[in-house]
DNA sequence: ATTTTGTCTTTGACGACTCAAAGAGTTTAT
DNA sequence: ATAAACTCTTTGAGTCGTCAAAGACAAAAT
């Protein structure tokens, strides 16, 4: 079994190699986990010996099937957990990231059925992220449009939200462009970098990059 | 914050120090978390030095305050949850004891605050083992009659099961003496060291050890 | 073709937790 | 009173995860 660190080591590779090859380098790692590249070297290497990655020096990290197969159990376990939180205990939607942290090493596979049963087997966790199931090896990333690339003036709903920082997921919050929500992009000015949205409770106004990370679709 | 280990730690002397004194030994403790003496011997001297407990060497160990508190709130966790594992998820109750016994340490307050609100504040867990409330230090330990010490003939009512092994907790589900249950001794045989009971559902027979482990009340 | 810069790995060290085995203290039996 | 038995502590060592600092390599700049 591995320990949490090594899960938290897997999920942050996986979810990382969204490319073809699926190659992380240590120092994406090390940024991600914050912690120095030495402890990233010699963490990779203990699990290259334990068959869960590959490790070609001074390139970079893959995951091999098992490692891929663990992490995605790790994932669908936090996502799994976020909307339980979400839920059943009605916890605050810019909470349950952390909480989830923690949980996704502590709960058994057990729990894990009986949470998705109660939930109805969920596709995707309260910030639109997709939940792995326990026989696809798939991991949806980010490949839809965006507030930031999609057309204007067309009726959207907001998929999904590409950043669990708190304090961006509270300005989600406060403007009402949670998962689900429609909007239209009024006005979307280069120059000056901002997007202007309608929405059902008025209107709302972000910069380009924060507008990157709200993913949509017309509805 | 102490780690999971020093959690563990503190909960097993906390449940061991029932007489007046409250002082365990360190190999009453080895032999609990199956470690060996020297281990206990290490971990705390480090405890003392944390605060969390006083070592008088070759006599024992006793929680400060501080160290009683954090021990309280650990039980605390792992009661809510073993509780809210069966009452929220329907898990079996042989399972919940070893569920609870990781999740106690990855659940935070805010969570838990939750799990308490939607149980209603529950007095006692599924094995009635006493919830500590998050003010009362108090750990209420079987000082009540069991059906080893009871008077026979008498209406009963299952109070609490003082063993969490799963082959006794079986055994205690298959024949119906599940906390809540209503029980009468027949008889009470010293000699051959047999106790026999009458149920609603029929009757079971049980060693005297055995019957010491359930506590009842009369009713 | 060198040098510089940036990235990655190695090395030595440490804290937390654990064991096995040897040593010290205490209690009980003879 | 001495020995035996029991319990507890010490010592030396190992694993895991981490850091700081020094070293090696590769890509980019000159
Ligand atoms: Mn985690
Ligand atoms: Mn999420
Ligand atoms: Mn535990
Ligand atoms: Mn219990």
């Amino acid at each position: 079994m591995p320990t949490s660190t090594v899960e938290n080591y897997l999920k942050a590779i996986l979810v990382r190699s969204s490319d073809e090859v699926g190659v992380v380098s240590t120092g994406a790692l090390a940024e991600a986990l914050g912690v120095t590249p030495g402890t990233i070297t010699t963490m990779v290497k203990s699990m290259a010996a334990r068959g869960l990655l590959e490790h070609q020096p001074r390139e970079g990290v893959r995951l091999t099937p098992e490692g891929r197969a663990h992490a995605l159990a790790v994932v669908r376990k936090h996502r799994l957990v976020e909307t339980f939180l979400v839920q059943v205990l009605q916890m605050d939607w810019k909470e349950v990231h952390q909480e989830a942290e923690a949980l996704e090493h502590a709960i058994s596979d057990r729990v894990l059925l009986k949470i998705d049963a109660i939930l109805g087997h969920p596709a995707a966790d309260p910030h639109g992220d997709p939940i792995p199931s326990r026989k696809s090896p798939v991991l949806g990333r980010g490949k839809g449009v965006t507030l930031a690339s999609c057309e204007p003036q067309k009726q959207l709903r907001v998929e999904r939200i590409l950043d669990q920082s708190a304090p961006f997921l509270e300005f989600i919050q406060k403007s009402g462009l949670m998962p689900g929500a429609r909007v239209r992009v009024r006005e979307r000015d280069r120059a000056s970098g901002v997007v202007r949205c309608d929405l059902k409770e008025g209107e709302t106004t972000l910069g380009l990059p924060e507008a990157a990370k709200i993913e949509v679709k017309v509805s």
